[in-house]
DNA sequence: ATAGGGTTAG
């Protein structure tokens, strides 16, 4: 037993090191006089026997079907590499991505390798893992350790990963059983680190930090891993003390970070650890730049829209050399306003994906600019980038938002036909969204009723929406009693429902709604603005919330407005309160929304001229929609209000929505 | 041939 396993041992050092035949008969046939000499020849066709390995290795890499891989092969036996576990490690493993079933083909190419090192036998149990056949691979692992051949720390973390990659924590837990039976593994800090990685992706957050704490040696990745398991999950305090408590922080750990914020819709603190991490003289990288550009996007501020666009082309991942940062700066405008600027990225990109064009095509519809977005798409399909679900529900909604029902109507029946992408729910909402904006309320009601595949909350949510638009709370009531079942937290549903009673006047049904939340000891979610002041600093509005320091001013502002446009004809549209008040009362709240005191603080607080944005995190109001159409002309500015779902340009008394979103 | 961070929607 003891002689087997040393021969082993030999053959599997061998085995790295196979001189090919044709290339061992030469070096026999050239008689060396030197030492020097004797070894020379011998090392440079190890090196070229090396560099061949290698080449291999990689081209492999780039294989993506099977007959691809086969040509491979058949090189690799040509070249009288039908031994190398090195370069036959690779195959097996291509071959387990690309799905081939491990018991053909791959298990073919293993059998047939005489010394086999734990690297073919981990590539081969890996394979049948992630296909599934977990009993297989315990059977095989088995096998590999009656053959004397010890498992290495990379036999475990390959496990791990692909447990990770199939999440099946359950599958995990049992092989990290094992690895404490045979003992020695688990301290290994690789082997850890799969482990916390793979338990954090599977969702299982306390088993990580569980293999986490009992690590005796930890590092800068243990950290991240777990860091990024917790900004995942929402929780970004967990998060915040473990990154405080990390000795050595480094780019990826600061980037886990910024990215965690953002991706927690924290776009502040997201900057702030961006402003820190360069404070503290850490490199920028694309992936760093990405997170912070998204918190860019989402507090839509120019300013800082600029000032992260020029860090991005000073560090060298401007538009031109990466597309996903530049994909991310064509969302970043489009979101912070400027289409325009969202566009000129876009031109100047070398290099485009289905993100590139995705987000152009979302940000022409945000702007309403649906013409565009549809002349995008039609430029699209005339490359090489394929439009995904994603680019299809930006179209839809181009359309969506302009009205057009019939291109639409052709749009969707196209979709699977001519691009192979199945509708989803999200299109069908899509589609109900178009036909319920449009007015068609039945149209919109029966094909949700209808579609072919489950419909989710948002297609009941845009038919819900729909009718708070065209007022009809009888299918309203249709679509929210679906909203509730599907959605019981979603505190939207009910305010949507009991607004569209509310303009129908029926209080009742209002305060039915009402009691409904109560019960549930559901919170309305206050509708809030802000603008961006002076250095970067963002002010913040809430409705009837007169804690700002300039109030009084803001007061003034407003009310010498309301009287010029009053003077224009203006009227409050007092169906915009949904409250049983007297009409004093309502009008007084119309004019605390807090679009109108972001409005009258950008007024007060910018030189004429100037373009006044305002980004809010609700629906604009039909009055505040009237109210920003007039001051825009009395005031002779361009008023820019983004809400949750678009843009809307106010010019000369006018808006780019056309009245319609 | 072993470990960490990334962009698009309603």
């Amino acid at each position: 037993m003891r002689a087997l396993a040393i021969v082993r041992k030999f053959s599997t050092a061998r085995s790295v090191f196979y001189v090919p035949k044709q290339f061992s008969q030469q070096s026999q046939q050239q008689q060396p006089n030197s030492t020097e000499e004797a070894f020379a020849p011998f090392s440079q066709l190890q090196q070229q026997r090396k560099l061949l390995e290698f080449e291999l290795i990689s081209t492999l890499d780039g294989c993506d079907d099977l007959l691809q891989i086969k040509q491979v092969h058949a090189r690799i036996l040509r070249k009288g590499l039908d031994q190398c576990c090195f370069v036959l490690t690779k195959l097996i493993r291509m071959l387990a991505r690309i799905n081939i079933q491990m018991d053909s083909y791959p298990r073919l190419v293993f059998d047939q390798v005489r010394y086999r090192n734990p690297f073919l036998w981990t590539a081969l149990i890996r394979g049948y893992l992630l296909q599934g056949s977990l009993r297989e691979s315990v059977v095989l692992y088995g096998s590999m350790r009656r053959e004397g051949i010890d498992p290495v720390s990379f036999t475990f973390s390959a496990l791990f990963k692909a447990c990770s990659e199939v999440l099946d924590a359950s599958l995990g837990r049992q092989i990290h059983a094992q690895t404490i039976l045979i003992g020695g593994f688990t301290s290994d800090l690789y082997v850890g680190n799969t482990l916390i990685d793979m338990y954090v992706k599977c969702g299982c957050l306390g088993c990580g930090r569980k293999v986490f704490d009992e690590m005796p040696e930890k590092d800068v990745i243990s950290w991240t891993e777990l860091i990024v398991g917790y900004a995942k999950g929402g929780d970004m305090e967990s998060a915040c003390a473990l990154f405080d408590g990390l000795p050595l922080k480094d780019m990826v750990a600061w980037t886990a970070m910024v990215t965690g914020y953002a991706q927690n819709a924290k776009p502040r603190e997201a900057i702030q650890y961006f402003e820190r991490m360069q404070n503290a003289g850490i490199e920028t990288d694309e992936v760093t730049l990405v997170g912070v550009i998204s918190a860019c996007a989402q507090l839509g501020a120019v300013k800082y829209a600029n000032w992260v666009c020029d860090i991005a082309e000073r560090s060298g991942y401007g538009p031109m050399n990466n597309v996903v940062v530049g994909s991310a700066l064509i969302d970043m405008y489009s979101k912070c306003g400027s289409v325009e600027n969202a566009y000129r990225v876009f031109e100047a990109m070398k290099e485009r994906n289905v993100y590139s064009y995705s987000s152009m095509i979302v940000g022409f519809a945000m702007h309403g600019e649906g013409h565009a977005a549809l002349k995008l798409f039609h430029e699209m399909a005339e490359t090489e980038t394929k439009p995904n679900r994603v680019t299809f529900v930006g179209v839809l909604t181009a359309c969506s938002h302009m009205g057009l029902v019939e291109q639409g109507r052709q749009l969707f029946a196209s979709m699977e036909k001519y691009y192979g992408v199945a509708p989803s729910a999200d299109h069908y909402a899509c589609m109900v969204d178009l036909l319920g904006r449009a007015g068609r309320l039945e149209e919109a009601l029966e094909l949700a009723q209808t579609m072919p595949v489950e419909p989710h909350g948002g297609v009941w949510g845009a038919l819900l929406g729909a009718c708070h638009i065209h007022g009809n709370p009888d299918i309203a009531q249709i679509a929210a009693d679906h909203l509730f079942e599907l959605e019981p937290d979603g505190i939207g549903n009910y305010i949507l429902l009991s607004n569209i009673y509310a303009l129908a006047g029926r209080w009742d049904d209002v305060s039915r709604v009402r009691k409904l939340m109560k019960r549930k000891g559901l919170k309305k979610n206050p509708g809030y603005s802000w603008v961006e002041g002076k250095n970067g600093v963002i002010h913040e509005f809430v409705a009837n919330d007169l804690t700002h320091p300039k109030s009084s001013e803001i007061k003034q502002v407003l009310e010498d407005i309301l009287d010029r446009l009053k003077a224009h004809g203006y009227q409050p549209n007092l169906s915009c309160v949904p409250r049983d008040v007297s009409d004093e009362e309502k009008k007084r709240i119309l004019m605390t929304h807090s679009e109108k005191l972001a409005l009258a603080f950008a007024v007060l607080t910018t030189s004429a001229g100037c373009t006044i944005r305002i980004m809010k995190n609700l629906r604009i109001c039909e009055d505040c929609h009237l109210f920003m159409c007039g001051t825009s002309q009395i005031i002779e500015r361009e008023i820019v209000v983004r809400d949750n779902m678009r843009f809307h340009h106010f010019m000369d008394g006018k808006c780019s929505c056309g009245n319609f979103w």
